[in-house]
DNA sequence: TCTGGTCTTGACCATTTGATCAAGAATTAT
DNA sequence: ATAATTCTTGATCAAATGGTCAAGACCAGA
């Protein structure tokens, strides 16, 4: 007696396929256009499928967008599950930092995925949000009080110091076509973020030996 | 001969008055749902006005959002405007970064506004950013870099200190149900983000007098 | 009050778009 | 091979939506 699941996941080898190219054309038209800006049908042309057959692997529009969030969600997580209490502090903060920065060079479309969802009240992921993502956070919050406790970081509430790292690494996928205009043709400009945010984080604006 | 401007702009007291009301209903529903997921007749019931007679104050849909982006560039600038060369620097960054808190504590639709607009490629502002906001980051950037050369400041990039105040401060609007889920009931987590800010820029993570 | 302009709106139109469906094509399993 | 299942799509629908228009209401100045 094989106990079937309420929906058998047994899943075709087109069916994988499809799903697949379906998820990353809607990442690319949903993260430029946001979910109301973008159309079944852009996300179909863009993956070559016709819309009634997109329609045949996800019943609705929002389902889509649902699963593409969730699918990018699942990485968004780890570089900061990887913050670990027995090393060291500015160390595992530098590395968040630039693990972070990483992210949003190589995957800025996912960035926007999330910030527009976020911007708009996040009513698909609302529930992630004050669930694993406010745990995740309380814990590695936990885990730089106590460096700050034990005097081997400065006083500066843990909540905000996430925030500000999210803030300055995402933005950089997140208002992407702004830092271009400001920074124009400067190429080189682009490639100091990493070290300029690293210095601002880890020492500050004030010199230890200010000038006369 | 009383030389007729082209377009006289001569306004009447009910003209004026529902462009105001129009502006203001606009902001709220643009920077809540986005240029395409917001509608006419959305903005309209906001403001008690009927579809036709919105149309009739603004041609096109089009022109309402830029006439409410217009109208909120205006301030956006101001505060780095203030920003004064020869005042010291730790002070006019720390105003600098104080004045953006306040606009992402006291209006943090026109942020979100912003934030969308850019974050879709800033297809209605796309000169304002190349143009007018570039010049003035330009200037400042010059600024920074001064006090940075007289060893007033840690050599942090200016642009990129730059970016930093903005992501960081605008976070808390933009982000803001993000902020709510995490810092949950918290409600006085919330009003330390200005001091965590500003101890995070002007002295950074690393304590001064590391312990063993 | 009367007149010319301003303001308001119900009805309407064309397009876009999310979603459905039936019929046929392709694939898989026996 | 062939039957069963899975895939694919042209045609189509209903709802939403940006925008128009003509007719009437309202207002301001003479």
């Amino acid at each position: 007696m094989t106990a079937e699941k309420p929906a058998a996941p047994r899943k075709t080898r087109i069916q994988t396929q499809n799903e697949e190219i379906i998820l990353a054309a809607a990442l690319e038209v949903f993260s430029a256009y946001g979910f109301r800006g973008s159309t079944v049908d852009q996300i179909a042309r863009t993956c070559g499928l016709s819309k009634p057959n997109l329609l045949y692997y996800f019943r609705r529009k929002e389902d889509i967008y649902v699963a593409v969030l969730e699918h990018t969600l699942q990485d968004w997580l780890e570089p900061l599950r990887a913050v670990d209490a027995d090393g060291d502090p500015i160390e595992e903060i530098s590395r968040y930092i630039r693990a972070k920065m990483d992210m949003s060079r190589e995957n800025p479309e996912a960035s926007r995925l999330f910030a527009n969802e976020i911007l708009h009240g996040a009513p698909a992921i609302g529930q992630f949000l004050k669930g694993p993502l406010k745990d995740l956070v309380d814990e590695k919050a936990g885990v730089i009080q106590g460096w700050i406790d034990a005097g081997r970081l400065n006083a500066i509430d843990p909540y905000h110091l996430i925030f500000a790292i999210w803030a300055t690494t995402q933005h950089y996928a997140d208002f992407e076509v702004q830092v271009g205009a400001i920074l124009g043709n400067r190429a080189h400009a682009m490639k100091n973020a990493e070290a300029a945010l690293l210095a601002l984080f880890i020492d500050g604006m004030r010199p230890k030996h200010p000038a006369t």
